[in-house]
DNA sequence: GCCGTTTTCGGCCCGACTGTTTTCAGTCG
């Protein structure tokens, strides 16, 4: 998985707050972050790179560019190891405890000499802390407390878990009398694989009793912080939720500002003071005459600025605001545009619904077209067999007589650790659609894992490699494959990569998807299906894709039946390649 | 350290909340 980019940014950002830490100049530790998140989102690899393209890079100048070559060639830089000498290596983790800044973990090192959590967990209990000059008894006890949250880790959720928490918190607050409007924004708008905490936002003149609602709510274990427009409190699961009201003629600017991401933010503020106009929550304003210009909705903000709107999921900072000012924003695939799904299980592996209710589900949320995938006989808990997986064919092609979606039968191959499947060619010639994926022996060498994965996207029938990374969020990481060589093979070959709809899934990420569609791959966005309710999950795939800047045309179950038959009639694309 | 339809020098996003201060620094998002 290791990208040299992802390398040079974690550089990068030591670097920042190294210097941070000790006293450097502000607008340089920014300097290094935003050349950190500028690298890592590049879409090309830095290793191939010459000097001159590094320095092409928006925010890397001549003097960073020069420190990533050193970095590069060498594998160091001459000026960080300086300072990791200068820093003691523990403090960079006192950066880490909610409420500790570069300033006071500074000032706790230089006063009394604390280098690590240990150190400071043992002043904290001594009361040495609010003796420094600009603490107390309050703030000593609040960094305590901060300290043991963080030890009992409130880790990131997944979306999925995510949104269930704040889609019941917006349920509670609809009601009260003062809100007009009330939605969650945040990571979780945006719809990142992970949630830090869950961000809120209200509308309503009338800001204080729902402020007073919130520290009341049944879920909340403790309040972080109370005013007269922000609350944050933390769940007894541990997640935090900050809750903000603002005037309703501030709801597209709030709206805007809450949903980020920070760095889309900081551009946009940018760009508004180029303007002569200055961006907060509260909205759009002329500088000179303080005069509001938008604000009421995201549109007229981003029109105002000269921008289309822009997708929640597309805000990372990440180049979208420029290919925006150029007109070159890609039209993301929307929902809406999905017109089937492309991997499913029934109660005959591993599902737990039956065939005939996957079916009537998949009508009822009107795909024009649904394939059923059983697992096949190499994944053997799943006791598959050739009897059941004709016998499942039959039923398939009766259904499909009936009314709502072209059924097709498909089946979820696995790879085995040598590159080879289930069944042979020409059985595997029967399917309508085949998904291969790797389930087990994750821990091959990068080069196996390679070569495993290659042969069976070259395999003829192998239509789509399911869930190609095979990460867990926030568990599993990712199979070590070389993926600019796997992408490569997917766009000759016309295999598609799955973009998995799945919570713990959502594999490819966005970030690989914004990668594998410069080789030209295709995706197919699929829920993995064991019950009706998880066919629900596409829009999370849709997200996952639209964070890679994944539009319509690349995705094959955007496509009419015809269409994707022909995707399906593999060789037939190889031979137009060649 | 980066960057330029106000700039090759002088800027660099904006505001809420907390705690310790009597006007502001630090942190966060």
């Amino acid at each position: 998985m290791a990208r040299s980019n992802d390398a040079v940014a974690a550089m990068l950002l030591e670097f920042a707050e190294l210097l941070a830490i000790s006293g450097g100049p502000p607008y340089k530790v920014r300097a290094y972050e935003k050349a950190a998140q500028a690298v890592e989102g590049h879409p090309a690899e830095l290793a191939t790179l010459r000097s001159a393209e590094l320095d092409e890079i928006p925010n890397v100048g001549s003097q960073l560019a020069r420190k990533i070559r050193e970095f590069l060639d060498t594998g160091s830089v001459g000026e960080l190891d300086e300072l990791r000498a200068r820093v003691p290596t523990g403090l960079r983790s006192l950066l880490t405890i909610p409420g500790l800044g570069p300033r006071r973990a500074r000032q706790v090192y230089e006063e009394l000499g604390i280098t690590s959590p240990d150190d400071l967990l043992a002043a904290l209990h001594e009361h040495r802390l609010r003796e420094l000059r600009g603490w107390g008894a309050r703030s000593e006890d609040n960094l305590a407390a901060a300290v043991r949250e963080a030890q009992s880790a409130g880790e990131r959720v997944r979306l999925g878990l995510a949104l269930g928490v704040a889609e019941r918190l917006l349920q509670r607050l609809r009601p009260l009398p003062q809100v007009q409007r009330v939605e969650y924004a945040g990571s979780l708008r945006r719809m990142r694989d992970s949630i830090g905490d869950i961000d809120i936002l209200v509308a309503s003149d009338d800001p204080e009793p729902i402020m007073r609602a919130v520290t009341e709510l049944p879920v909340v274990e403790r309040v972080i912080s109370h005013g007269s427009t922000r609350t944050s409190v933390l769940t007894a699961t541990g997640l935090q939720v900050d809750v903000r009201v603002v005037a309703p003629p501030s709801w597209g600017a709030a709206l805007l500002y809450f949903t980020g991401s920070k760095a889309h933010n900081i551009q946009l503020r940018e760009l508004a003071l180029r303007a002569g106009l200055k961006l907060s929550e509260y909205g759009l304003f002329e500088v000179e005459t303080d005069r509001r210009v938008a604000g009421e909705r995201e549109e007229e903000v981003y029109a105002r600025l000269g921008l289309p709107w822009i997708e929640p999921t597309l805000r990372e900072g990440a180049g979208e605001v420029e290919a925006a000012l150029h007109g070159t924003l890609p039209e993301v695939v929307t929902r809406a545009d999905l017109r089937g799904d492309l991997h499913t299980h029934t109660d005959l592996t591993d599902g737990v619904a039956p065939l005939r209710d996957m079916v009537a589900a998949a009508a009822a949320a009107g795909h024009e077209y649904f394939a059923i995938t059983d697992h096949a006989p190499l994944l053997h808990m799943q006791r598959m067999t050739t009897e059941k997986a004709l016998a499942q064919r039959r039923r398939i092609r009766e259904l499909d007589r009936e009314a709502g979606p072209a059924l097709l039968h498909g089946t979820e191959l696995n790879i085995q650790p040598d590159g080879s499947l289930d069944w042979d060619t020409e059985f595997l010639s029967g399917f309508d659609i085949v998904v291969a994926s790797v389930h087990s022996h994750f821990d091959q060498p990068r080069d196996v894992l390679t070569a495993r994965l290659l042969r069976a996207i070259e395999h003829p029938h192998v239509n789509v490699i399911g869930h190609p990374t095979t990460r867990i969020v926030g568990g599993r990481s990712a199979i070590d494959v070389d993926l600019d060589e796997v992408f490569r093979a997917a766009a000759r070959t016309g295999t598609a990569l799955e973009v998995n709809s799945l919570p713990e899934r959502l594999d490819l990420n966005g970030e690989l998807v914004r990668r594998a569609r410069h080789f030209g791959v295709r995706f197919a966005v699929s829920s993995d299906a064991h019950s009706v309710a998880q066919l629900g999950n596409l829009s999370f795939g849709v997200a996952t894709a639209q964070r890679g800047w994944a539009t319509r045309d690349d995705v094959i179950n955007t496509y009419p039946l015809d269409e994707l038959r022909r995707f399906l009639a593999k060789h037939d694309h190889a031979a137009a390649v060649r």
